[in-house]
DNA sequence: AATGAATGAGCTTTCATTCAT
DNA sequence: TATGAATGAAAGCTCATTCAT
């Protein structure tokens, strides 16, 4: 009775209902991304996902909830970048490792980082929601896996903090320099520096 | 009729309009900080600050000029909390420097981060006007200068980039590990390990 | 289309219709009662009886519609409540015959007194649709019949008016205490507090 | 700080507040009579007062708050025609006693019978708010106290169930009759029947 | 016949801004 | 100059009703 009033209303039933809520999923996304939090009104989202807002309030029971559920979308889809193929870089040298790691990560941070950046910093109190944190969490985790199996050649005083350091480092790199530069994040230059930035900060 | 609807609408000249500007810019600092840009009404500003609504329109023509001189003035005593003292730095030897530096960083940020917040990530448009950046572009400037005379030792390839990247990863050091931990923005440990990150980053 | 919009759409004609109007109008009137008219949405009621908005849709044109047909069903159980029995009464002596009434009509009035109070007080413009008013004046009828007939013991002068009081009298009492108080409704002083309201009243 | 949301946001200090406020009173008390409280839109409200909608949540944090305050007025209007030479009564014997408080009774009741329904009925969950039910209890104190004085010629047994259904029966027949009927209340009719049910009721 | 997804007008409430005093 | 009462567009959200399936 008192569901949270940020999970989902109800699952969509017909295939017509699975289509409105993916159109509201992309619409939210598109529209949080270009104007922001407070200027993303429920009905302009409603209105790009060419749909009625009764129809969004079928799905969702706040605007709060909708936005969830568009954060924990991009969170998947962040991870699916990241982990594909994920299992065949923990066999490389360390150098390779980190940078196949860059690479995906800045590819994971390119994937519409104008709504990354409104979900992590522009949504207030995205409240008792983890979700948007989901890939950071992720991260952190297989970050400090993969050091410690590395610890020959690695650091490992303070691994959490060190981590801690490093992703935030990576983050706001791969989040500010894809937001303001078109080229700039595909580059070999970006990757081979931050590639640097890593290796040099862990190794013993 | 086209003036700037950002900038403050008059200079204030008697004693009495400075003190009211003040307490609005101290106010609207306060009540931004605490309750976002969202819910920091301008009534409240004017409340706070022990003035009615009126008066503020007096001297700031819209809420975003008023939060734009909340921001320079913010952004002002952080360059005065990172220049106190800088000329002794250029004489120092490089890891020394860079110590200093990191360390004048984190207490710069560690000036009232909630409101840093609030302007660098909450204020929809704002983003574009330049002023709460004042700061990283001053910071941007000053590290290519000093890494510059120090060639010898530093890599000098792609410096901009290099610097960028620097100051991209401690800025989000900064005010990610200062917003959520108490401690650890004035611990040793934090400052130890954020000295490493660049020295090695730096170092040829 | 010029088709009296309270009226039940079409008459129920197979079994399985029949019980789909039951269900609607038991579910109907449980969620009046329990919420009042405001919060009553169409929605919840066809959920609770456990089918869908058109099927309601189906045997009722508006949800006034289907409101007067609840508070019809009301009313014609409460008459039924009334009656049972009734021409036995007639045979009796007046305050035997007054006490009877009394007990009856508070035994009625004690029927869902939560739907009673909606029906009559918390139904816009229901009021004007006689539909729930139909055991008042039924009550109207019968009280004028027997009083002539014992017109020797009862005073005739202006017996509409006086019927129109006691019956006023007698249901607000009955409602407005059954409401608010569990036992009393039942109990033996209220019935004999009641019957001599009334036969000090009407006894010349 | 949490103040309770049906009480009265503030005080007028100007005169024009004053006049604002008494306009929404006025036309609060016009619209809920009229057509109801669900009917009763805060924007229709305010439109009827000559006011916008934001001048009365200046006055009035919520809908409720100034659905309260009409009734609280209301209610005060309705004991001061009650208790107009009041003091007289107590002097008077029983009959011309209970045929003046009968008489007054009405005449309260009478003061706009629309809008005491609506507030006595139509209402959902006057929360908190024994206001609009001011009258009546201190309509109940009174004639307890009244008929103890009169204890010699009146039944004392069972005293406040005895009141109780008589303010019951004659708030019912005063607001009933008076909705439906222009010239009864004031008839000399009515006020005969209703003093000789009191009185009849209570006598020994 | 029955379903339930879709609609959109209408609700209460907030708040940047203006202007008579 | 300073005040604060007044404004009204716009927000999030609900619900009676329709209609394609």
């Amino acid at each position: 009775m008192a569901r949270a009033r940020t999970s989902p209303r109800k699952a969509p039933q017909q295939s017509r209902s699975q289509a409105t809520v993916d159109a509201l999923l992309e619409a939210g996304g598109r529209v949080l991304g270009q104007t922001g939090y407070a200027r993303a009104s429920v009905n302009r989202i409603a209105q790009t996902a060419g749909v009625s807002v009764g129809s969004l309030y079928q799905y969702f029971p706040t605007k709060e909830a909708l936005v969830a559920a568009v954060a924990k979308r991009h969170s998947d889809r962040m991870i699916e970048i990241f982990q594909r193929d994920l299992a065949d870089i923990a066999a490389l040298p360390l150098p390779a490792a980190v940078r196949a790691v860059v690479e995906r990560t800045l590819e994971a941070y390119a994937l519409d980082p104008a709504l990354r950046r409104v979900i992590t910093h522009d949504v207030p109190q995205l409240r008792a929601m983890a979700r948007p944190r989901e890939f950071d969490a992720f991260l952190q985790e297989a970050l400090v896996m993969y050091f410690a199996y590395h610890a020959d050649r690695v650091r490992t005083a303070n691994m959490k903090l060190a981590v801690r350091i490093l992703r935030t480092a990576v983050e706001a790199i791969a989040s500010e320099i894809v937001v303001g530069d078109e080229e700039l994040p595909h580059s070999e230059e970006l990757v081979a520096e931050v590639t640097w930035l890593v290796l040099r900060y862990v190794e013993r």
